[in-house]
DNA sequence: TTAAAAATATACCAATTGGTATATTATAAA
DNA sequence: TTTATAATATACCAATTGGTATATTTTTAA
């Protein structure tokens, strides 16, 4: 069973995470906490040390619902080329799912923190590593069953496959337009297909 | 000849230009305003309405800055399809040059003034459409001079291009590896020369 | 049911925020 | 050189900032 602690910081968490992820960590402050959550800053502070603190959980937090989502999406199929497809498919509906986080928490913390919070900055950049590995091993895995060139450069590609996502996610999100991201995704197919695929 | 008070605006917006962009709006204060220009805010309030104009007229300064810039390189050659590869080509120094601007102000304005500062995110998309309208114009006189292929997709080609780029520049920025500009600029250059050119 | 501990609320803090009214100083034209 | 005007500095404002010490309430286990 969950401590009423343990509920309250995932509640705060949760309610907080858009907020800070829509407005950026400056642009955020404890009266915006304490009148979203309905909490005080008594149960606050009682929970986190400070407000960075707090704004590192509520990244950490969407990041992982976000993995979680890719990961299951990928599931869909055992082959490995049919996966990397399923991260095409999975960011094709990415403007909805991640205008309900309050924007790209990758693309947002990552401007936001580089001059402002080095401790969050460290974690986006963990996070941008995690989701090129996957990639990565994907491609491996692709070459291990023959779906896959052997010449192709796996690090050179999984680096490829993720700067074309999070530039067809700043444009989308920026001139607001659904397009930039389903036409990269058109892209990234084509060069899975044409480059990749034995 | 130029007014003091033209001249200290002037001052001002190209002090605090590289501020506003590597903080965002919101983390910079006018105290920050006021401690490099060595001014007090009588004389900044003087030269702005408010801190938000002061923002702009930075942003607007940078990217005048940037984009005559882009354009005197583009100038080294006639040919359309050369000037598309002086693009990439001056986007493989844009790692340097964008860090004494404290970073790229596309890019940073646009994730920074989203949900803050409607007046600034109108003039970043308005920066980003100018620039793709730029690409478009080369790849129609590229067909013109007969150096592209007439069934390409023009706007689909800029906006491929530009959204290419910006990724990139976050990419490098984020993972502080300048590697992901050149990587990305090679890639430009061998989808120009594979599928752009006649 | 009660007592100890955990969690939350209250009331406060000094520092800073963006902005302004007014005083002072510097500039430019006569 | 004087005078009007433009530009800048000073001193102030109420509101808000992140954070804390303490009081109060709620939860948990005996």
């Amino acid at each position: 069973m969950l401590t009423k602690a343990k509920q309250t910081s995932d509640f705060i968490i949760q309610t907080v995470a858009p907020i800070f992820n829509k407005n950026g960590y400056a642009a955020t402050s404890l009266s915006d906490i304490t009148k979203a959550t309905g909490l005080t800053k008594g149960a606050i502070y009682g929970n986190f040390k400070n407000k960075e603190e707090l704004a590192i959980a509520t990244f950490n937090f969407t990041v992982k619902n976000m993995l979680r989502r890719i990961t299951d999406h990928q599931s869909l199929s055992n082959s490995p080329i049919e996966k990397l497809y399923l991260i095409t498919d999975f960011y094709r509906n990415y403007y909805n799912y991640s205008q309900e986080l309050g924007g790209c928490p990758v693309l947002n913390m990552g401007v936001d923190s580089k001059h402002q919070n080095p401790s969050m900055f460290q974690h986006v950049k963990y996070t941008i590593h995690k989701i090129q590995n996957n990639v990565a091993k994907l491609i491996e895995e692709g070459k291990l069953q023959n779906e896959i060139k052997l010449d192709i450069d796996t690090i050179l590609y999984s680096k490829r496959l993720y700067t074309m996502i999070i530039g067809a996610i700043f444009m989308t999100h920026t001139i607001e337009d659904n397009n930039y991201l389903l036409e990269t995704m058109d892209q990234i197919d084509q060069m899975i297909h044409k480059e990749l695929k034995k």
